[in-house]
DNA sequence: ACTTATTTGTTCGTATGTATG
DNA sequence: ACATACATACGAACAAATAAG
């Protein structure tokens, strides 16, 4: 590699090209990258140089390196827009990927001060809480709660577990469009429970999201907080 | 505790009066609540009680339990609008507190295809690397890695050096006003170094945001990577 | 450096009410 | 009617970390 000085690091041009590699599918998703002496002698470069290279594309989260096992390049993350028009499914399926959710749980609760702010109703005014885990391709994404007004959204419960989706939830109770009021994201670590419906190691990093979501007249309709994967979504804010 | 039998779980009306207190400024931010045993006495449950609420709350963010020490409530979030015009001194200052930057480290260096394309110039061309970490009130946020075309910014290690900002900095360069093209958002584990810089324990997490500004007339000015320490920012997306 | 008290964390056990089948 | 499972609530004891002397 020490061909002509180009004034880039070698480690950095070693970096780029597996990046490229990466990027034009000589190595693809989720595979086993070659072991760091042999991207060393193709490089003709030290060993060294590899693994630098080698963390800089981990920090960056194109691979993953595993102790004595390998290099694995990392899937892409699902981009996730957040705009007014925020539907789980038609994001999956614009990236290409099979949308897919499971009711876990559901229950009807008394509304703390908090939620019931959010959705107009009395403090303690009956609440139904639908627990869910939504998938694209097989691959848990989030796990997500969402409270509906008991009053309005009856047996709303069992309308989720027929339909597995909250745009049909909501169009069975004639409401054909709604718009997302406000969005919130901080991140945590997964607890234990979510990381088993998560198929997610403890001590991972997940992106909490809390949104309200209203009908075309500002009626706010539900209020959800969802548990993300971290390494496998990536929030998008686009301005105009 | 047991006067009426109000249909509401013990634990979760313990829960809603510490929840109140710390709202109405009874317990205020950063210090310790009662003990649980004075807590379980004042409201004459067990102390499982006072904890199952304290778990309730932690979990939720209101409240961090230190083993030996006592539980304390936590901080509340410095909320971080994502908008089109996206300023870190004006948001901390809008919060009522005080911004402040401190660089880091400068270099210069060749683009990679990834900066060059998102800066519209060519790969390789020189590029200004500045890392800062900026405070709100003495606190750390962030630490931010921006990338700005050496060309235009030639000496904008020294004038940052100097400023402490990046929106003064361009104003430096005639740029009074200039706009967010786009954000992505992630999460991560910090990593030994940010986590120093931020004072952060190791494993804690870090939301990661990927943004490009641009003048008015939409060319980019500079690209940022910047690691928000997950437990003081709540990124909040406003449609409308 | 050591002791002691305080405080959260963990693990037993016991009992009750409620929903499910 | 009965068995089972689960959440709730209380009691007691001990472990582990911290703070104070």
């Amino acid at each position: 590699m020490e061909d002509k000085p180009t004034g880039v690091a070698l480690w950095r041009q070693v970096a780029d090209g597996i990046e490229r590699g990466i990027a034009d599918g000589t190595h693809r998703s989720g595979e086993k990258l070659p072991g760091e002496t042999e991207i060393a002698e193709t490089y003709r470069v030290n060993r060294h140089t590899v693994r630098r290279a080698l963390a800089s594309l981990a920090e960056r989260g194109f691979v993953r390196a595993e102790r004595g096992s390998g290099t694995y390049v990392e899937a892409p993350k699902l981009t996730y827009p957040l705009r007014a028009r925020t539907r789980f499914s038609e994001i999956v399926g614009a990236g290409g990927r099979e949308p897919d959710g499971k009711m876990i749980e559901a229950a009807t609760e008394p509304a703390t001060r908090e939620l019931a702010k959010q959705l107009g109703v009395k403090t303690g005014a009956p609440l139904v809480r639908i627990e869910a885990l939504r998938f694209a391709d097989k691959t848990p994404i989030c796990i997500g709660t969402t409270w509906f007004p008991a009053d309005r959204f009856a047996d709303a419960a069992a309308v989720y577990q027929r339909l597995n989706s909250t745009t049909k939830l909501l169009a069975h109770y004639d409401i054909r469009d709604y718009q997302r009021l406000s969005t919130r994201i901080t991140a945590a670590i997964v607890n234990a429970a979510d990381a088993a419906r998560l198929e997610l190691a403890l001590g991972r990093p997940i992106l909490i999201v809390d949104s309200v979501d209203t009908d075309m007249k500002g009626t706010p309709l539900k209020v959800s907080r969802s548990r993300f994967v971290a390494e496998r979504v990536e929030f998008v804010v686009e301005n105009g």
